[in-house]
DNA sequence: CCGTTGACTCTTT
DNA sequence: AAAAGAGCCAACG
């Protein structure tokens, strides 16, 4: 079953670009509201696997985070990326993606 | 409806 | 720097 807010996250998670990565955060404002946990709850159940980049989502303190299939696999997918992640974290001044910010 | 859990984040020790 | 506590929202039983 998918819950609108899910289906929230993973459209707005569908406009981050390859080679760049986001925040549970952001994702979290960019829907206006502070569910940091609902939506990594939500990235779990991903159902959308290929079409929901849920491996360039990582922590804001720049760790890479969870992943439902192992968090080592995750590292490897977004240094296929082209981004490069030292002991485990990743530079978000550098891969940092903003969402399209409408005025 | 209430309590527990979770791929989180921030502040204080 | 590392650990602990508090805050936060949604899903599940």
């Amino acid at each position: 079953m998918i819950t609108s807010f899910q289906n929230n996250v993973y459209e707005v998670l569908r406009k981050v670009p390859k080679g760049k990565v986001t925040t549970y955060k952001k994702i979290a404002q960019a829907l206006g509201k502070k569910s940091y946990r609902a939506v990594g709850s939500a990235l779990n159940k991903n159902p959308y696997a290929p079409k929901v980049p849920c491996h360039r989502v990582v922590k804001s303190n720049g760790e890479v985070g969870g992943f439902a299939s192992g968090t080592r696999n995750k590292i490897k997918l977004l240094k296929r990326e082209g981004i490069t992640i030292e002991r485990g974290k990743i530079d978000l001044e550098k891969y940092n993606f903003r969402f399209v910010k409408k005025k």
